[in-house]
DNA sequence: TTAATAATAGTCAATATAACTATTAGTCTC
DNA sequence: GAGACTAATAGTTATATTGACTATTATTAA
């Protein structure tokens, strides 16, 4: 039949540890690249869609689930595998390290988090789709509030804050990001301090998801 | 061999008349479909990437190329084709009037335009890929200025303020919306003025894109 | 000559932003 | 327990931006 093509799925998840973002890879324990790192990935089924595909993988793989994985891009290029002409289609998800229990799956070797700036040789060209989801997170993270997806459910003004300036490399100066963050009215209160900083302790705050939807339907844009 | 599917590409090509979206749809004159009104798409070929498929579809439908493609999204549903498993990848591009010499590709019965709030029913999913082009450009045209490219070379200062009241569904006030465009220096003054209007004529302008590629590099942000 | 249409110029208050300084509340060290 | 240290939090100011306007000008059609 005409138009016939290898299909296959890959997971671009992302994590933050301490402001830094991290990528999760899976060294492959079979085929012809076993001992190498890459992104969780695996075919297509028939009986599945791209999305259904992207989840069951990733459990699979790393035994995450109930994780929101959006549609990236598809990857086409006649080289990016070595020896087969196979099209993938990436998805990219953002998470919470509290969400994070991972489980290494049958057929692999390992389940890692690395730093996206500390990134191992990947295989195919799983790098090239590495950037194209960290460029796609850079302009999202201005305009949508996502990067709470990938604090703690609480968190300080200053981890919100070191996670924007991990993520788009650039230096923000405090009292004016808190006020910014503060007059969204995005932010719930947790009437609760930090513990265990040797420091004045910082409030911590949730994220407020029904009120931004709502905000949302009036119009309302989030902002850096 | 394992997971192997049938895929296709489908184009959406926006164009713009008299601040009206409109999109680019074909007749198809063979087929299960005859007769009937969808994106121009067809099958991706063995030796040619997702784009290169997107362009020579293009070519082959409609007769018009050198339109630069953006990937949009591959669509998988089950249920998107009634008789077959086949999965689609969109593309998606902005056209000016000027470019619009359309040809009638052989196997079509006909390339028309149609404003995007006046369109016949579509084959298999072609409405919800239009659907998910319109947010896509809703959403970019705020950020980026794309706008331009559905634009002829020259063009009036309210011609291009009608274009995003089109497009966003809002009305926006005119003094603020020329201050706001002109003091962004991303318009280079034509010295020349619309002819054939009943009216005080306009000024005409030209999109600098070298210039915005300048200030993009430099961190500058397009908004609305 | 006048009405109509749209271009263009200008005003002004309210708000937002950037670049700061100052103060406060806690730990850690000696 | 005093002082150093770290970061939280509060406040200040000049400047730029925005939104909602009014006013004036150029052109053509009736």
């Amino acid at each position: 039949m005409k138009g016939m093509h290898a299909l296959t799925v890959d997971n671009l998840v992302f994590g933050c540890e301490g402001g830094r973002l991290e990528i999760l890879l899976v060294r492959h324990g079979d085929g012809d690249s076993i001992g190498q790192w890459g992104l969780p990935g695996d075919w297509l089924l028939d009986h599945e869609t791209l999305s259904e595909a992207a989840a069951r993988v990733l459990l699979d793989k790393t035994g995450l689930s109930d994780i929101y994985l959006e549609q990236l891009k598809t990857f086409s290029d006649l080289g990016r595998h070595p020896t087969e002409r196979i099209i993938t289609t990436a998805f990219f998800s953002l998470i919470a390290p509290d969400a994070s229990k991972l489980v290494v799956g049958t057929y692999q070797l390992d389940v890692k988090w690395f730093p996206v700036n500390e990134i191992p040789k990947l295989i195919f060209d799983h790098q090239a789709i590495l950037e194209t989801g960290i460029m796609h997170l850079k302009h999202k993270v201005c305009h949508e509030p996502i990067g709470f997806n990938l604090l703690p459910e609480k968190f300080s003004l200053l981890e919100l804050q070191m996670l924007y300036e991990g993520i788009l490399g650039v230096s923000l100066d405090k009292p004016n990001f808190r006020r910014k963050m503060q007059k969204m009215n995005l932010l719930i209160s947790c009437d609760e301090k930090q513990s265990g900083v040797a420091h004045r302790a910082a409030a911590l705050y949730r994220f407020d998801k029904e009120r931004y939807f709502e905000l949302k339907q009036q119009g309302f844009v989030f902002e850096v």
